[in-house]
DNA sequence: CAGCCGACTATACGAGCGTATAGTCGGCTG
DNA sequence: CAGCCGACTATACGCTCGTATAGTCGGCTG
């Protein structure tokens, strides 16, 4: 299926996922995805009533794909079928890109999934490390910050690795790398106390001037 | 000292770091800086000669404002004196914030300081973690990347956090949760060879659609 | 065949942006 | 005191943006 096959209004959409994931939100004006789309700037109008509009259906979509190859993967188990994973490995990158910058341009969309994802770490450490953290819900969410995060970053971390970390090779190595980084410790416990000290003091300096005032 | 004893220049970039720590170069205006300043909006280009102007201002200010406090930190050895690092900590969370939007807005002055920090990583492998991974480059790219797009997760890991993470409060529960991630392992040995293998293969499977092309 | 309706385009409007320019004002210098 | 110069303001220009509106076209329906 080639992009003339689909309709207009499937091409405007799968043209702002793209720049919206290239751009962001304000750094895409309507004009150049009409252009993108190949139709005129009136049709956005037409057929999502505005810029805003145009988003939340790119979000839905996205959302909704997600969840199509998220089910395909586990329930009807592709993931060990051989060529699954590397034919959707595109839509998947890209997928990640537009969800990232939708976070930073503050989408609700992308912020509810975001908090879903922190109460599956929760879960998660429930089940599989329950005694790692006296703060589930802080560990949670720095473990889902961090992961996304680190994609926000990705012309840096591109930069730095030589590679496009949402294409084959820099994300292979990428995921390697996070793969050492997740079975390491980086601090002995002698560090993580002194650090757990420092911020006691800090928070009771704190405590300390607000009484003052 | 208050904000009228500085001059207009200072007062005008002082604004200027804290609107773009807010809300980016982009969405902020010129003439909302110049409100902040108290200034009219003709002055920024006196003084600065245009908005780009201004931004190379700001981060060069921020560089050497940070500079200057790890300089007395480390060379003066101010950390253990008492009272310092809570009354840098407000600029210190300011800079986080500049810094964290100038990578997501793409300075090359905050793109110089993430390269530096991915240096400062490798040498901190080499020197206490020398087999922590194959990949040095990749894991120090890794180790930033997260670092810092944690940062710009603020709006997100805040609202999970029940805290805004650039206040004291959140900030220390923050730094202690990723005290606890970074003082355990997430990955045993069985899982992390499974997710070197499935990388293995993503990566045959690509080098293979590209001979049949 | 007449009428209609959705898809689509052409064009324009108003707001907000960065920037340019002309001018005012106060203090310093010779 | 005359002249100048930097700090600063007022105002406007030109552009781009999202949005609004009017109109064209082709196919379907009664």
């Amino acid at each position: 299926m080639t992009d003339e096959d689909l309709t207009a209004r499937a091409r405007i959409r799968d043209a702002a996922i793209r720049l919206f994931a290239d751009r962001g939100m304000d750094g895409t004006t309507v004009r150049d995805i009409a252009q993108a789309a190949g139709v005129s700037p009136g049709l956005l109008r037409h057929h999502f009533g505005s810029k805003e509009g145009l988003r939340e259906a790119c979000d839905q979509h996205v959302l909704d794909l997600s969840m199509k190859i998220k089910a395909e993967i586990i329930i009807d188990g592709k993931m060990a079928s051989p060529g699954f994973m590397p034919s959707v490995h595109p839509t998947v990158m890209l997928m990640y890109r537009y969800v990232t910058r939708a976070l930073l341009d503050g989408s609700p969309a992308a912020a509810a999934m975001f908090d879903d994802m922190v109460l599956i770490a929760e879960q998660w450490i429930d089940k599989f490390a329950p005694d790692i953290t006296q703060d589930r819900r802080g560990f949670a969410a720095v473990l889902v910050g961090m992961q996304s995060g680190l994609l926000a970053m990705h012309d840096h971390v591109s930069r730095n690795l030589g590679a496009d970390m949402f294409a084959t090779e820099g994300y292979t190595r990428l995921v390697e790398a996070m793969v050492d980084f997740y079975s390491s410790t980086l601090l002995d416990p002698t560090l993580a106390a002194d650090a757990h000290r420092a911020m006691q003091a800090l928070r009771d300096n704190h405590r300390g001037n607000q009484k003052e005032q």
